[in-house]
DNA sequence: ACCGTTAATTGTCAAATGTACAATTATTAA
DNA sequence: TTAATAATTGTACATTTGACAATTAACGGT
């Protein structure tokens, strides 16, 4: 006897939502959407769109992301599963929370501007709908466990960045001061960096060397467990 | 104008399935079941259920958790959201699993005969069904890299327990060995192990002495980063 | 040409941690 | 008493971390 379906189950919507974090140089960065239908209309938002037919999750998310920014290829990992039955208030839709690494100066914003994208400061993030603001938290998490043990933060960075940068990405991150000397040393026994001959003169009168990350070190260290972030207890 | 639906928009189950692990001293343990409907009936699987009305991922899991062991408040953690179109043959179906850590010594087999559950070495799991096979080499991944920096597999010991206990359980999940010196050193530095006046004499002629989770240091430590695991490189 | 300003770069020492390695001890059974 | 087994304990060296400040490069103005 076979079966054609599972009778007497209930299914429900399933969305994604992306957590679209970028680095100015500055400071991290967080991008949103205004929301283009009800219910919540007008409203801040992240970028998600629901699991289509034949779609997994993941090219879902791919989808959502390239539609917002144009971009493929980008640094996208899956962050939770958001299921509570009453998080949309129209109809059970569980959404698959996804976050993005993105190298802000590849992202334009012409592209999209019919979801009225902006980026936000992680400190001054506005009201959003649903869920979406325990997303955002648990994304910060996330990004703060992993890039203690992980060297992904630099999927933020364009090709050349400083060693300035690099810190302030570092102390963004963690919210916390670092210590110039034992950071660069640290950064700089791992191996990935490669200095560049040129600097970066926006910043300084002096000029802070470029460098460019070692691809091939880099595919290879990822997966091992690395010691990075601050140091326990301060955080 | 109020929506009552989001219209045009495809729905499908929801399921959740349980990577269930145990330490019976000597070796990490998987909790599986024979499926008990089509398709597949009959096969080797994860313990699973759909999601039902109203009820959250995580209460979901909770209930097929309890359902299969009896058990409440064990720990149980939400591992990925597995959601290929055609992971399941009969329609689609997304999975939320979750991986739970049990105190072996609390299981009670007779509770759930029904599902004919079995445990399985981590060296000699069964074939499964659909994908299950890929929840469980994640979930491994997730508990190294879970309890390198974190104190969790506590979770998988009884109340008394003993440090070659202990280390046989890190050497595990980490399928390799480590100095015993070095290893005790570590662990007694953390202060979480209050050792008892009590031997337990099962394992040698001389008999090791039980500790126990100093709880309130545990509930503390757990949020904050830690340095367990093997030396990196060794893995 | 010199000076002041700004921010990047570089070094050292002490403390903590990690690593490699083996002798001693408690207990049981013969 | 002895032999056997597995648990317990210690030490020296190497590596990493953490705290701390002087020097250097480039620019703009004098």
């Amino acid at each position: 006897m076979e079966l054609k379906r599972y009778n007497r189950q209930n299914r429900m919507l399933v969305a994604v939502d992306c957590i679209i974090f970028g680095f100015d140089g500055q400071e991290i960065k967080l991008l949103l959407i205004k929301r283009g239908f009800e219910p919540e209309k007008g409203r801040w938002s992240l970028m998600g769109g629901f699991v289509q037919p034949g779609e997994s999750f993941e090219v879902s998310a791919q989808r959502v992301l390239k539609q917002l920014t144009g971009l493929e290829n980008v640094y996208l990992e899956q962050l939770y599963a958001f299921g509570d039955p009453n998080r949309d208030p129209l109809e059970r839709t569980a959404s698959i929370a996804y976050f993005a690494l993105i190298d802000i100066s590849k992202y334009e914003k012409q592209l999209s501007d019919h979801f009225h994208p902006e980026w936000f400061s992680l400190k001054k993030v506005p009201s959003l709908i649903f869920d979406h603001k325990e997303m955002i938290q648990m994304a910060k998490e996330k990004l703060r466990y992993k890039s203690a043990f992980q060297p992904v933060l630099f999927e933020l960075l364009p090709a050349k960045f400083t060693l300035p940068q690099l810190q302030n990405l570092y102390e963004g991150v963690y919210e916390s001061h670092m210590d110039k000397r034992n950071f660069s040393r640290k950064v700089l026994s791992t191996g990935l960096l490669i200095k560049q001959k040129q600097k970066d003169k926006a910043g300084s009168k002096k000029g802070a060397f470029y460098y460019k990350l070692d691809k091939k070190k880099y595919k290879h260290l990822f997966n091992s467990f690395l010691k990075f972030g601050p140091e326990p207890g301060k955080i």
